[in-house]
This record gives C-alpha cells, structure tokens and sequence, in this order.
RNA sequence: GCUCGGAUGGUGAAAUUGGUAGACACGCUGGACUUAAAAUCCAGUGAACAGCAAUGUUCGUGCGGGUUCAAGUCCCGCUCUGAGUACCA
C-alpha cells in the first residue's frame, strides 16, 4: 500500500458530497457553533494561495468544533457583485451575469481559455462547507432581501430618547399631534420647526421631503467623492490616499443628489459595541478613529452687524479666553456675508485658488499656511473683544461645522497660522493663558498646567475648566457641551450597472418605495454598460426600466406618462449591500418569504468565529455592524453584536521574479552579472523559475511572442538568475500561484497543513513552497504507522506507558492549540508525535485510532481513510474528540538545569518528590558542583522545586 | 505627526504564568541502501576560540540602560520596519 493522495482525496470528497457530512440542521439537540469566512468576489483570476489560508483556519476550527460535539454551521458563498466584472463587460461586451457564473461554476472565457471556478478549486482543498446553503449576492433571490431591507431603512427613523430606530408612522404621529419641536431624532442638520397645524397644512410632497431629513437611508444633495475614472461616487472606506481603492483613479468633491445611509446615527453605539467583542485590538482602534468621537462644546460667536453667528465646535473650552481670531473654511457658507468690502477681492481670490486644488494637493501639501483676513470681528462671549475673522484652507468643512475659534498657545496649528500673520491687518498678537513656556511652540497638552488670564477660570486646570466654560456659555445661551464624531453618513448609491437595483421609482422627482410583496426587481438587460450620452448612469441604457403601479411591474421604459408610470431609479446599490446581511441568510438560505426565519435567526443567533482579511476594518466590518444594530432595533436580528470573535488572517504575498532587459536591446542579463550595466526589470511569470532563482530560457522564449528571439547573458554556470521581490500576489505581476497544482503534485492535505505550518495565522508571509517537502514527507511517515507496502500493521497490542505519553501530549497540545489559533504549533506536534511514535515503533490500535481523529481537521482525507481502514464505518466527521488523561503526562523525575550565577553549567535528573532541603544536598554533594565552586561556598541557593537550581556567590 | 503591531540561526519559525533560547521544518554537510537516480533511513548543523576527540570556554533574541538569584519575556530611553489614519479644531 502507498500514500496516494490523489485517490484519497476524490474517492471522500465524493463521500462528503454524496452523503452531505456537512449540512447543519437548524434543530439539534447539540449546542450551536456558527464559523463564517468572509466569502470572495469571484474574480476571473481564479483563487490564488492566499485565498484558502484563512479558509483552512476556519474550516480546521470549525472540524474540530464538530468532534466536540457542536452542530456547526460553516457556509460559504459568493459576494457576486463588483466592479472588475463591470470592467470586463464594458471591454467585451459580455453579460456580468455571465462571466460571473462561470468564475463560480467553471466554463471558458472569452477568448477560449478554460475557467476552473471558484467552487471547483474550493471543492478540491476539501472544505467541510455546507454548500447547500450557497448564496451568491447577485442572485435575485439574494438580493430581493437586499432590496426589503433597503426599504427597513427608508421606512425608520432613529429616535435618540428611546436609542433606537423607529418605524416612520411614529413620527408622523407626532408630527401630527404637536409638531417637531419636541423630536429628539437623528436628522439633517438645521431643520425648520413647525408645529401639528403647519404639518396637516402642508402639502404631501412637503410633507415627503420633512421626512427624507429624517429616514435612515435619505435622498439628498450632499457633497460626494465623485471619481470621474470610474464614473461613480465612492465612499470615504474606498478611497485610500485620496485616489480610488480600484485602480487609483483621482476623486474630487461634487454636490450630487444621493442615497445615503445615517450610519452616523449609530455611532455611539458602534463605538460602545467594540467593547463587548473578541476582535483584535488593532480593528477595534481603526474602527474607533474612523468613529472619531470627540468631546467638548459648540460655541456661537456673535458677528458685529450681522445677525449670523459663527458657530464653533471646540474640544477645549476651557482655553477660551485665549482666542485671539477665528478661522472658518473657504466653503463656508457666512464667508461671503461677512467679508468687508476691502477685503472682497482678497477673500474671493483665495476662494477661487483653494477650490482648484484637488483633494489630494490639499492633503499633500499640510505645510504651507494660508489663509486671508475677511475684515469682519466676532465678539468674545465673555470679554466682548473683538475676534478677527480669517478664511483659511486648514479648516475643512467638511469637519464639525467648519469653523474653529483659534487659541494659539493651545494649539499648533493655530501658532503657526498666528506667527505666519503676525503684525498683519486683523492678527492680534498670541495672548498666553497657560502658566507655561510657549516662545517655541504652542502648549497642547490637557495635563500638567493652570489657567492664568482667564477671567473665572484662572487656577483651573482641563476637567474643570472646561466644567465652568460649557456652565457660563450655558448661561449666556451662546453654547453647550457636545459630542461630535468624525464619522460620516454613507453614500449608498453608485453609478454602475453591477449592482442591486433600488426598489425605488420617482413621482414629480420625489422617491417612492415599491411594495415589498413586488420584489425582487430585477436588474434589466441593456445593450451597453457605459453612461449614457447624457451622462446618466448604465441603467439609463435600459427599455425596460419604468414601474407601471396599477399592473405593479416593470414595463417599457416609453410607457412613462408620470400618472400611472413612473420611472425607476437609475443608480444601483454599492458593494457593501450584499455582504452587510449575508450571514443571516446562510441561516435559512432557502427561505423564500423572508432573508431568514425568526426560529433560524434565534437558534443561530450570530457568529462565533469569523475569519477574514483586516482590509475590510472600516468599511464592511462597520457597515455590517450598522445594519446588525438597524435590523436588532426593528426586532429581525437577534444580538447587537453579529461577529462575536474576528481573526484577521495575514496575507499571503507572492514573490515575484524579474528578468533584467539590457536598455533598448533585446537582451537579458543574469542578475548576478548586470552590475553596472543600464537595465530595465521585467516582471516574469513565476512558473517558469525554479526554487534556485533559475529562468527556464527555453520556456522564457515560449512564453511571450515578443521574447521569442531574446538573446540571454548568462553566469559562468550557464544559468540565468533572476531577482526576486517580495510583493501582492496579482495577475499583472505573474507571480500568483494557484492552490490547484500544490493539490494536483502533493495533495490537499499536504496544502492544508503547509499553509497551516508557515507560521502565525495573522501574520503576513510570502508564499514558498521550500519546505512544502517536510510536510508531504511527514504524510507518508504517518501513513507508515498504520501501513506497509502491502498490508496493514495495526495491533490489538497494549499501548506501552510511552505511546500514551506521545497520544495524550499530543490531544492536549493540539485542542490547546486550536483554541488559541495557534495552528502552525498543532503542526509541529503532530510531527514529534510521528516521529516519536516512529521511534517507539507503535502500530497499537489503541493509539493510532485516537491520533486519527486528532489529525482529521487538519488532514480530514487521510484521517478519513486510515478511519476507514481500521474498520470503522461511515465519517470520522462526527466521531468525539479523545479526552485528554493527565495522568500519562505524570512525571516522576525532572531533569533540573543547575545554574552559577545565571549560568546553566550542568543538568541533573532527581525524582520530583524531593524538598527543597534535599535537592541542595544532593546538588551540593554533586561533584560537578564541587568543580564549578572551586572550594568557594554560595551565599545564596535558589531552588524552584519542577523548575531550577541556581547557586549564586 | 498620532494609533496599533513587529524585530530571535543561512531560511520559515518555537519558547502559553520571568526559569535549560533556537522545538518543528526547510536548506546545507557527511553517511547507509542502489549499477545509477529517485524515494527512504541515520548522523551533524547559532557564532567564535581551544582540542585528535569526548568536551570545554566566551559571545548570542534590533540598540543603550535598569529591575531580578535568573530577562527573548518586565520597566525606561532609542533605532529600524509593517499597517492604519491624519491640518479632526
């Protein structure tokens, strides 16, 4: 017999398939586990190395969770929609719908090439998924339930007094009854008061638009990251470096009409919410910087001869009396009242120069100050002193309200914009209100000083005088305490094709929800996937793409008449709509009436495990939260918490190889002989370089039409050597690996367990496959355990006191281990127990029974079919884990370390029942002590009994 | 700038409460088996110095201090590096 894992592996995946292992029930007597990895955008590259790492984490907790007797649910799915596949339909004219399915299912692409699919490639690394609840996002049945709870959020409202979303009727009822003035909601800002009678006077497209500033996800014009590359608005989670995550285009601010989602009025409770979940500290931080809650006050300056104020946020009120002007943002909307007319031109001039500079300068460039005076005075709140006004592109308006009081000794910035402008029109000198130094710089610290200057404050530090400002301000009416926080509301519409359709039509301009029964709408053919001529988005291409609301149904597109036929929304939904809900619907993935049954959402409850990538911090892991906390208040989610323990995986990066072209030739020198030479580095495909660095020239040549005649400088071995580099693994860069050749040459097992032994779980790694040859080796030494050439070798044999020893070290360290998601040590300890048992020359049954189900959620095919050799019926899938006997591990004798003065000299093996006063004897006694001591006496003999002897002096 | 990680042999790494640093594996060296290769097995492998050898001595976990009988591990101060974030008032 011979460890053939090619066989192995088709003959019980076929098992698994056939049989359904892995279906979970959604009713068992056993306790619940739910495992979820974030699922992948099918892309048409197919899964490279990096993708199953976090995939066999998971699938290895959730086997051995299984074999302790939990009913785990472990899915997997498919988030379907996505830019790339738009990209590739507006190259070829293909239908997303269609490429998308054979990146899942297989098939060949455009040009002939064979596609394997995502679900082939995920089958062969033998994955204990519960297939049959697969969703894919872009699937109509998916996201019909996408569709319903888009209209949840356009129906609700967030009440602050009871802190939590309402539905929409509880607020016209108060409307009805008495107005706004009491409402306590989140809401646009600055909303118009009005009172029952106003309300039942207004007209309904009146009424409509109130409530728009009220509703959970709102139409409105709202300034948007506009990305012309893609033609789409973006959202700040997909801009990185103020150029798009996708392919780095530039974005640029825009006022557009807008979906938007009010995240921001669950802010509080997404920051409060991170202290009650198991996620690593590192996500939990991004995730409360990009919350940015900061306390302090709103202050109103009153502005001479206007009736405006200027409204301030600031987080030290207690340094007020230190203000010396303010500052608002060119954009500012008093910016143009208030600006003297000798200051008009300045004012305007630097207006005009801020808004030319993109996004990306602005950020780019923090060091220049600039600013210009606008020749109006505020009036201090308390020393009714005038403040002199300034517009300056350092406050950002898109920040608090945009405006800032400045306190240069408080404040850095503001120090430097005082210092830039000082002696100029309207820069009154800093004034020092801290009992510190600040000729160098400004004094920013909240700790260690005391107020001086300061009117009522003087004496005070941070805590209270900030206490007494917000009281006097208070008192004044000219301001109050206030939390602000930096998270902003959610763009929720996109300019694309491949998206969810809004269940939305328009009648006179103003959105209207189609009835939930109608759903799913389903996204429309159209002829192209680009912006109309008029510059509307893809689905302006559409016939048929019109709702007809006595037939209630899509209709053509000419029949509108704006009675009965309306037209629909032309944006679709962005990429996070998918995934902020999924893992509900793997609870009751066939569930036609709704995304998941209250008895499946309340046995499930929400996931104990999720493993997944840290790039999604601030963008899916907050919004799928937000729409946990939005679907909890309306009584359909049952935690506030979805993921209570997150991993993060660390990325496998591929390591690219480089050919280097002589400048302007056709060329290529080794890179152990270019030295001095002019060279252009070529990435190279990675497949055709072996573990030596050595390019297969031959291969090279085939590789590419243009290198067919390449001419090569090689080393004086005849090699040509190429340069490495460590980088992602992407398509462009011919370094991806594909899971499916490390199966095809060594197995499944072989990869599950590699990938497991590269090293920590979260931490990042290059791919390589160096020391893949350690594991497949430590396969077949197991193997040899239970098997020789020909026949089996198990005995009935007694176990010796030995063999238990290995077994039982091993079941503690390896259930130990996966606890701790330690994986790579699990694989460490399964290769000591081989080797020793190897050693031991064990073939007893009653040890290599146990060891098999130890290894099964590591290497689930082999630990399959040794189960099934040793004669045992059916899975091992569900067989219970080997408890663990302490009493094997019991030792009576310690080899104790013996130490002078720190140093380990000698060891010396005494039985572990001695006393203390025993051992020193013994030791003292010891000649090899003697010898070390040369006739001196130690002043001190340090003895931890099972631990070390240390003699000191 | 701020926040959070990381730094250990030629390489990936281990050391779970301070207690024999380098487990396990790759690579490398030597050997066995073989006509040969592959496969497999055995031995050695942190560095320097001494010795024919068993062995011994010294150094050694990014750098500089400290606490301790004892520090990769704890404390203080740095360097480099990865990630996130940024005129956030």
């Amino acid at each position: 017999m011979k460890y053939n894992p090619n066989e192995i592996e088709a003959k019980w995946q076929k098992y698994w398939a056939e049989n359904q292992t892995f279906a979970a029930s959604n009713n068992s007597e056993k306790p619940k586990h739910y495992v979820l990895d974030m699922f992948p955008y099918p892309s048409g590259a197919g899964l490279h190395v990096g993708h199953p790492l976090g995939y066999i984490a998971s699938d290895v907790y959730s086997r051995y969770k299984r074999h302790q007797g939990f009913n785990v649910l472990h899915p997997m799915g498919y988030d379907s929609f996505g830019l790339p596949a738009e990209q590739y339909a507006i190259q070829t004219g293909q239908r997303p719908e269609d490429t998308t399915r054979v990146n899942i299912d297989g098939g060949f692409d455009k040009e002939g090439n064979k596609i394997a699919g995502y679900r082939k490639q995920l089958d062969k690394i033998g994955f204990s998924f519960d297939w049959s609840r697969e969703v894919r996002t872009s699937n109509p049945d998916y996201y019909k339930h996408t569709q319903w709870i888009f209209i949840q959020l356009f129906n609700s409202w967030y009440n602050k007094n009871s802190d939590r979303a309402e539905d929409i009727s509880t607020l016209t009822k108060v409307f009805e009854k008495e107005g706004n003035a009491n409402i306590n909601a989140v809401c646009d800002d600055e909303i118009a008061i009005f009172t029952a009678d106003d309300w039942s006077d207004y007209a309904k497209e009146t009424q409509e638009k109130i409530l728009l500033q009220y509703r959970l996800t709102y139409l409105a014009e709202t300034e948007v990251n506009w990305c012309p590359g893609l033609g789409t608005v973006l959202a700040n989670d997909e801009i990185v470096n103020g150029v798009s995550e996708r392919g780095g285009f530039t974005v640029v601010r825009k006022k557009m009409t807008q979906w938007s989602m009010r995240i921001s009025a669950y802010a509080e409770r997404l920051l409060q919410g991170l202290n009650e979940i198991d996620w690593s500290e590192s996500i939990k931080e991004s995730q409360r910087n990009w919350i940015g809650k900061s306390i302090g006050a709103m202050v109103s300056f009153r502005v001479n001869k206007h009736e405006e104020n200027i409204n301030v946020f600031t987080t030290r009120p207690d340094t007020i009396f230190g203000v010396t002007f303010m500052t608002l943002a060119p954009e500012h909307e008093l910016v143009t009242q208030i600006t003297t007319p000798e200051q008009k031109e300045a004012v305007e001039a630097y207006i005009a120069k801020t808004s030319k500079r993109s996004e990306r300068e602005r950020m780019a460039d923090v060091k220049t100050i600039s600013g210009v005076f606008t020749g109006a005075y505020a009036e201090h709140p308390f020393t009714k002193e005038a403040i002199p006004v300034w517009i300056g592109d350092y406050v950002l308006a898109g920040y608090g309200t945009g405006a800032v009081m400045a306190v240069p000794c408080g404040d850095e910035r503001d120090y430097a914009f005082a210092n830039f402008f000082k002696g100029q029109n309207g820069m009154l000198p800093i004034k020092n209100i801290f009992d510190k130094d600040i000729s160098e710089a400004a004094f920013g610290s909240k700790d260690g000083f005391q107020l001086v200057d300061s009117d009522f404050l003087t004496g005070l530090g941070y805590k209270e005088g900030t206490k007494k400002a917000i009281e006097a301000l208070e008192k004044l009416n000219q301001g109050y305490g206030k939390i602000n926080y930096r998270l902003r509301d959610a763009v929720f519409s996109r300019q694309r094709y491949w998206g969810e359709p809004f269940p939305v039509y328009y009648v006179n301009g103003l959105p209207q929800m189609i009835d939930a029964q109608h759903l799913p709408i389903v996204l429309p053919e159209v002829e192209k996937y680009l912006p109309t001529e008029d510059g509307l988005p893809p689905l302006g291409n559409a016939t048929v793409w019109a709702w007809d609301t006595t037939a209630n149904k899509v209709v053509n597109t000419d029949l509108v008449d704006n009675t009965t036929i309306f037209p629909l929304e032309l944006n679709t939904m962005p990429g996070w709509a998918g995934s902020s809900f999924y893992w509900m619907r793997y609870m009751d993935a066939s569930n036609e009436n709704e995304f998941a049954s209250k008895e499946a959402l309340a046995y499930w409850e929400s996931v104990d495990l999720y493993i997944g990538g840290n790039e999604h911090a601030t963008g899916h892991l907050l919004y799928s939260r937000f729409w946990n906390k939005f679907l909890k208040d309306k009584g359909f989610a049952p935690t506030e918490e979805p993921f209570k323990k997150l991993i993060n995986q660390g990325m496998i990066l591929g390591t690219s190889a480089f050919v280097y072209r002589l400048e302007g030739t056709n060329k290529f020198v080794s890179k152990n002989k270019m030295e001095g030479q002019n060279v252009q580095p070529l990435h190279v495909d990675v497949s055709i370089v072996n573990s030596s660095d050595e390019l297969d020239v031959e291969k090279f040549k085939a590789w590419r039409e243009e290198y067919k005649d390449a001419e090569f400088i090689l080393d004086e071995n005849g090699k040509y050597i190429v340069g490495r580099e460590v980088e992602k693994m992407s398509k462009s860069k011919y370094n991806v690996v594909t899971p499916d050749a490390i199966c095809e040459e060594y197995g499944a097992d072989t990869l599950r367990l590699y990938e497991m032994f590269l090293g920590p779980l979260e931490q990042a790694k290059p791919w390589n496959t160096a020391g893949i040859s350690g594991v497949f080796g430590f396969l077949k030494k197991l193997c040899r355990l239970y098997f020789d050439e020909h026949n089996m070798i198990v005995t009935d044999d007694a176990p010796t006191k030995d063999n238990l020893k290995t077994l039982h070290k091993t079941i503690k360290k390896v259930a130990d281990d996966i606890e701790n998601f330690s994986f790579n040590t699990s694989v460490s300890q399964f290769m000591i127990c081989v080797n020793e048992l190897s050693t031991q020359n064990c073939h007893s049954r009653a040890i290599l029974e146990p060891l098999a189900i130890v290894i099964s959620p590591y290497a689930p095919h082999i630990a399959e079919e040794l189960w099934s050799l040793l004669g045992n019926e059916g899975s091992i899938a569900m067989v219970p884990f080997p408890v663990f006997e302490p009493k094997h591990l019991v030792e009576s004798e310690k080899e104790y370390p013996v130490s002078f003065n720190g140093k380990m000299r000698f060891t010396i093996t005494l039985p572990l029942d001695l006393s203390k006063e025993q051992i020193e004897e013994i030791v003292m006694k010891d000649e090899r002590t003697i010898k070390q001591l040369e006739g001196r006496t130690p002043n001190k003999v340090i003895i931890v009994p099972g631990k070390i002897i240390n003699l000191v002096g």
